[in-house]
DNA sequence: AGCTAAATCAGGGATTCCCCTAGACGCCCA
DNA sequence: TGGGCGTCTAGGGGAATCCCTGATTTAGCT
């Protein structure tokens, strides 16, 4: 397997790459971005997570360029098997959440870097040249979480999410499919850490900060 | 322009599409899809809504395909601005988002169909030749908004500002001097004017109002 | 292994929600 | 001037929730 390592543009290198992400109209999107640079080569691509660790086993890409989508949970699980069970990979995650509140997240399941959605083809190109190019240790970029809103957990974040779009918690349950009592309990640890005095002033808080991460309305 | 009535499968005849997405990468995989079909022409696309209806009017498309992305409020501005300026024009709005809250919204703002991202290429392809084999009614719209936060009189303003500030309900009672039952009185008013299903749904309605009213802390 | 955080859910009293009813007041209009 | 309508007020009562405490299990970290 060849590697970039430093200053060796008279040199021909490649780029492998594997591919994970459970959309595919932004799969291809994604795609087409890397493929626009001749030595970015995307050498497998999948849309199911079940399947992106054999792949990746199989192919030994340098790296992985995984998506966080609506789906977070699955996809953080995912970014700790490749960490673990291929620690040289280089892992960079896209998402189109709030960067404060999942950059921490991701850097913390092992990524080596994370880049918005918003920030469009190129950067996802230059995320993987930069994990290239420095050696694997991962180092984090320094990324100030300083959000209150970062200190939730997932399940706290999605139930947070779905306050903020004015569901009820019985509603939340459902969508969940898990008990009421276990959504009062993630509204009550939110609360926690929000310092929210009272369930109005939690889905105020949660519909405003669904606001600001324009999910919806 | 040519236009495909019904069974003509013996003529050729493209479908001209204007493909409006703010999002570049989603653009280029719906644009891939798109063009995989040889009779379907993405004859524009933008990222730019402000550029999508002067786009839209100098090319006359066929269909616009519409992302309603993340800032849901706009396109669906958008999707009014283009059935008003161009009666005939036919939208296929896309969403990524929760399909039972906001297909019946991008209906009523003037889309001919709507289609879940989650579905996959295939069905925005199947979504396009579907709205153009049926006639050009466009089912009229039948906008009646009712639900504006302008009925509301003005006792119920103010708890509809207290709630979109984060406030409980005895906390309103107690400022507006009034009792728990009144404000619970009020409260099932503004519900029953903004069609409110639940409490969470009109605090965190209110406090999307409050926002854009601009009359926060 | 031990620790910690996260996620799940139960119990139970306090509170709120939600639907119904209803009196008092003001306004418009026939 | 009487009737209709909307607003503001508020109570009754059952359902739902809020909110606090605590328990268990799983999983990631040291």
């Amino acid at each position: 397997m060849v590697r970039v390592g430093g200053r060796l543009d008279f040199v021909f290198m490649s780029i492998q790459i594997i591919l994970i992400d459970d959309h595919p109209l932004f799969r291809a999107g994604v795609a087409a971005a890397l493929r626009s640079s001749s030595d970015l080569v995307v050498c497998a691509e999948t849309g199911e997570l079940g399947e992106a660790l054999s792949l990746a086993l199989a192919h030994r890409p340098d790296v992985a360029v995984v998506d966080l989508m609506l789906q977070e949970e699955d996809g953080l699980h995912l970014v700790r098997a490749l960490r673990r069970d291929l620690p040289r990979l280089r892992i960079v995650v896209l998402s189109m959440l709030d960067e404060a509140v999942y950059a921490p997240k991701a850097l913390l399941a092992g990524a080596d870097s994370f880049v918005s959605k918003r920030q469009g083809p190129e950067a996802i190109s230059a995320a993987v040249r930069q994990v290239m190019s420095v050696t694997p240790s991962a180092s984090a970029t320094g990324i100030t979480p300083a959000n209150e809103v970062s200190s939730l957990s997932e399940r706290e974040l999605q139930v947070f999410r779905e306050l903020g779009l004015g569901r009820s918690t019985q509603e939340i349950a459902a969508a969940l499919n898990v008990s009421v009592k276990t959504v009062e309990s993630h509204r009550e640890s939110i609360k926690l850490k929000l310092s929210l005095p009272h369930a109005n002033a939690l889905v105020a808080r949660a519909a405003n900060w669904v606001r600001t991460q324009g999910l919806a309305r």
